[in-house]
DNA sequence: ACCTAAACTAAGCAGGATGCTCACCTGAAC
DNA sequence: GTTCAGGTGAGCATCCTGCTTAGTTTAGGT
């Protein structure tokens, strides 16, 4: 198989571009980044290829769903077990994501709920699962730092010198 | 303020076919949920505006940019340096996302490293901040159960009826 | 029942963006 | 030197976009 591809400069200035402005169109991707056209849309088309673009959902706000609450249950569970402790917290709605952590047999599960009450009945249903040991449930109180990954991405170091194709005189 | 509005089944079957195809026209929403064109754009200008799309950046993978270790580290903090840490976290470029979770002083920090070393590098920097009391580092082996959240999308009521407007005999 | 505001519908229009294809060029790998 | 992947530039038909105007529906409030 192909080693994975990591993103270089031409990636960072298109993603940054991107991460600016989710709706920009390639044109402007390329004119802003001094691609042609072609070369941004075929390293788009890679970038869902390989999976660098992740899922739309995650940009949906849980909360615009109802489910304003979200909490980290760290889970302790029977190492034999855990594809299927795994297998039976995919088959609950409610958990988005399910972490297997170092330390043989944790499991962080991330889930959302709609009040109080239901983070409870939540939490209490997997540790019903049988293959759960414990849990711990950490409810998210406040955000310190939002979810952000631009400072990752390498600047750019080309010039946009701004070599259209099939485009009119843009304001740059 | 306005009391935040949550989604219904129109957005529900707007979100769900977004899901299915994050590329796909504004007409062809309008296609397939049988609104008319305008009610699809004025709903996603709306999502943007409401907050209820996040950022563009929640969907690129971290390994696509030269990290491919996830963490998180449970921070125990001394309560009232706990803003204080926030922002000494902030400045961290691996920190992508910090949580204060329930139990006084306990954040949550979701860092990314570009391997093991690193990850130490970074854990022991997060160690070194002032007010930072005890870390625990949890590192992300198996994704068990992978990001999703189209399973609380309401399925749409809505009969596609399909009523379009300057639109071509799309095949649906 | 009435009124109002918000939301949806319908239509039209100009400007361009899109997806695709082809030909050519370049640099790196073998 | 040949090959191949990736970038470039151009052209083209399709149709999507953003915006505007105007009429209609719906829900809420009094």
């Amino acid at each position: 198989m192909p080693r994975k591809r990591q993103a270089d400069q031409v990636d960072a200035a298109i993603l940054q571009r991107l991460v600016a402005d989710p709706d920009v169109t390639n044109l402007a991707i390329a004119a802003s980044t001094g691609l042609a056209r072609n070369t941004v849309r075929a390293r788009l088309d890679r970038y869902t290829a390989e999976g660098a673009l992740r899922s739309f959902e995650r940009r949906i706000d849980p909360a615009f769903l109802g489910y304003p609450l979200r909490a980290y249950v760290v889970t302790r569970v029977t190492q034999r077990k855990l594809d299927r402790v795994g297998a039976a917290l995919a088959t609950v709605p409610e958990v988005l994501e399910v972490h297997g952590l170092t330390g043989v047999s944790d499991l962080l599960v991330h889930v959302v709920a709609r009040d109080a009450d239901d983070l409870y009945r939540i939490t209490g249903h997997i540790l019903s699962i049988d293959g759960v040991k414990r849990t711990n449930t950490g409810l998210v109180m406040r955000e310190l730092v939002g979810y952000r990954i631009a400072q990752l991405i390498d600047p750019p170091q080309r010039t946009a010198k701004n070599t259209m194709q099939n485009s009119p005189p843009t304001t740059l």
